[in-house]
DNA sequence: GGAAGCAAGACCAAAATGGTCGTAGATTGA
DNA sequence: TCAATCTACGACCATTTTGGTCTTGCTTCC
């Protein structure tokens, strides 16, 4: 269930180390102005995946305005703002696009016919919650050590009222 | 993002809708022994839902214990127990099978590699919470007016500590 | 000017999804 | 007992989505 798809993931592994970058040029020294930009394929071999793949969802992710793009030698991606800044909502949005968990929703909860799948309302508020809980998470929070992670993830404050 | 297939998204048309004749039955009294079975085709004509496909999926809620069914004349589904006590995490985790948020993970979290995707463990926390989340959402919720749904579902209070 | 890098679109293969068909077995009522 | 209903189940197929490749072109820096 509820599976994000190879693509999102990539994005997310390729924006947390962008973050990871970003720290250790800014460790380096501010005043050499690294931004921490890596080359698409630099990433890729990192993690070992396609690098034209990733490519592509890099510059999906640019034209999202996560991140930014420099061509040419020594060009590569950097994060347009701060990873604390960088919702894991907004990246799985840009990648795979604006899709509730309902199949029978557009943009307007327009379904086939008013009087079958009343189901969807109710969904449409567990849509909600999950967006809200994925946007609550930034690339930041991706790059920490995985023991002090955001405490709501543990499951513990998600009660519902009968 | 996070999409449920048709396939679920039916199964829990079908129980809500199983649901509201259970309760219709029990007020037409109780000494009629009426669980408010009703056959795969009904439910499939009530919602317009392709009967063949709808069969299959009772068939697995059936199997996964969440529906009784009876064969022959005047058979069908019925709910195996309480609406209130089954979760639509149970239902959709029957239909769609354990699949988790992120692609690289099966039971134990065995990554093609270690020192790649450490994604993978906040995102896990993410699946937990959103199956908790699920988990606390019964049938019976889904038969209610949507008015008065689950307070939490509408996000204030999924919450991130930093 | 050439190497390194991004940009973008066409294209393709494999897998998942949604749906159908056909057959067999259970149950009930006439 | 026979026919009508209904579930049970597996094979099968079409469409869409996904993951990935190839090609071509444009930028920037040395």
């Amino acid at each position: 269930m509820l599976r994000l798809t190879k693509k999102a993931d990539y994005g997310l592994m390729a924006l947390k180390y962008l973050a990871e970058q970003a720290i250790l040029a800014e460790q380096a020294g501010a005043d050499l102005n690294l931004s921490g930009a890596r080359s698409a394929k630099d990433i890729a071999e990192a993690y070992h995946i396609p690098p034209q793949l990733l490519a592509k969802i890099l510059q999906t992710l640019a034209r999202a305005g996560l991140l930014v793009s420099h061509a040419g030698t020594n060009g590569g991606y950097a994060l347009a703002r701060s990873a604390a800044d960088i919702s894991t909502f907004e990246v799985i949005r840009a990648i795979d696009g604006p899709l509730f968990i309902t199949s029978c929703i557009t943009i307007h909860g327009a379904c086939d016919l008013a009087g079958h799948c009343t189901i969807k309302e109710p969904l449409r508020k567990v849509n909600d919650s999950i967006t809200t809980l994925l946007s609550g998470i930034s690339v930041a929070d991706l790059t920490e050590p995985a023991d002090h992670l955001p405490a709501a993830m543990a499951g513990g404050l998600v009660s519902i009222e009968r």
